[in-house]
Parts: structure tokens; C-alpha cells; sequence
DNA sequence: AATACTTTTTCTATAATGTAGAACAAGTAG
DNA sequence: CTACTTGTTCTACATTATAGAAAAAGTATT
């Protein structure tokens, strides 16, 4: 089994959630909504392009069409190497807390 | 909120559910059962040692009672300030996962 | 068309984390 | 005292994380 980093698994997510909307910028806002953690505005491109060169992800560009200001945006899509990897990560999670309740209870999650 | 990694997760995790038999190669042994990964026999202590240094773990030596062999060994245990980051951490976890269903049988886990 | 402005991307440097394996230490057994 | 067993310490290197400066590609304004 392939695994990744909760980082990689959170920017999957986030690419899925949004779906045709996974801009760059869009999943950086996303990120800070769920998580609470701030990119900074180049920073949230390392790991996206990390992502892509492993074959999890795809980048398109898109021509601005409305009247948006700056430079075009990136699209970005999950491949289907990509979903098995999140699948398999989430599946690993889930195992590794269905756990004893005493112990659930100790970490206060009881 | 502090933030952890999910390789910190995993042993603070570990570490709970092994209790008083929370020694080193106990960790390792059950990281690889519960996850699949193997550290190497020195590798394990690396991320201990760094979750000692943050505050999240102390350790302990114990003596060998008993007739084994080998060096004595060291105990962890979680310390209350881990296990709020911990319980935190998986609050995090289940937030990003509360997600529209349509997302979810996308990636296969309806 | 030239300049300013807006937005996003690219690039780069550095810190932090992950990982393997050799060397060493501290016991028991003979 | 020597061999054996088990566990720990140390170290080097690869990978990932993170911030921020610089550049690019558009639109708006004159």
C-alpha cells in the first residue's frame, strides 16, 4: 500500500470537495476553513505539484472567460490513483482508531 | 490548536493503547500490525525522542525484572498535553471527513 | 499603447520530519 | 571472561513542509 501524509490526504480531500471548482486558491481557502491551517500564497503550490508529479492529481489550465482579474487559474483533478490512495488512507484511519473504549475514554473522545 | 503529523498521531495513539507496555519495539511492533509500516530497529526512537523533546511523551528506564535478556528498556507514556493534542488532532480528522455523501461514494467509501 | 493594478503562479531557500542502518550498551548464559 | 541476546544511541541522508520574493498574465485606465 502506497501511503501519504495527512497533508497530501487533507488536499485530496480538498480537491474532491470542490470538484470543478479545486483553483489553487480555492483549496487554500479550504484548507483553512477545516483544518484552521494557513498556506502561504505560494506555499499551498509545493504540495499540489508534489501531488501531481506522484500521479495523484492532474493540473489544467483554464482561460479566464468571466471578467476576472489576474493571471489564469489552474484546475486541479483527483486521478483515479489519487482516490484509491485517499480510500485506502481513510480506511487505514478508521482502523487504526476502532479501538478499545477505555482507551477512547482516556484521550477524552469517550 | 497545535498540530501534529500523522506519524506523531500514530505513536501518541500507540502509546495509549499499549499502556504499561508501551517499550519501544512494543510500539514498533504494533504500529506495523495496526499500519502495515516497519520502522527500522533504530528508526522508532527518532519521532519518540522529537514527541519526549515536545512535551507529548516522557520516557522511563525499567530495569529487567524478569530473566530476559538484552538491555534494559524504556518505557513511554503519554502526558496530558499529548493527549489533548491527540484527541484534538482526531477532532480535526472527523471534521474533515464530515463530508456531503455524493464526495464520499466519489472516492469509494459510501 | 503605455502604465497601473489585480490575481495567480513560479521559484528558491530553509526548517522540520521521516528513515535506514551501523555502532554501542547492558544485560543473561555458559 | 566470552558469547549471545536485546534494546538503545547516534548519524547521515531523503523527503516533506513552509514562507516569501519575484515573475507572469491578465484587466482597467489614461
Amino acid at each position: 500500500m502506497t501511503s501519504i501524509t495527512r497533508t497530501e490526504e487533507v488536499l485530496l480531500l480538498m480537491v474532491c470537495k470542490l470538484g470543478d471548482e479545486a483553483y489553487a486558491m480555492q483549496i487554500r481557502q479550504e484548507v483553512k476553513s477545516l483544518t484552521g491551517k494557513l498556506y502561504s500564497i505560494g506555499g499551498i503550490y509545493v504540495p499540489l505539484d508534489r501531488l501531481c508529479a506522484k500521479g495523484f492529481l492532474t493540473m489544467e489550465d483554464v482561460a479566464a472567460e468571466e471578467d476576472r482579474m489576474g493571471r489564469p487559474r489552474r484546475r486541479f483533478t483527483i486521478t483515479s490513483k489519487g482516490l484509491q490512495v485517499l480510500r485506502e488512507t481513510r480506511e487505514m484511519e478508521k482502523a487504526l482508531w476502532d479501538i478499545d473504549p477505555q482507551v477512547l475514554q482516556k484521550i477524552g473522545l469517550a
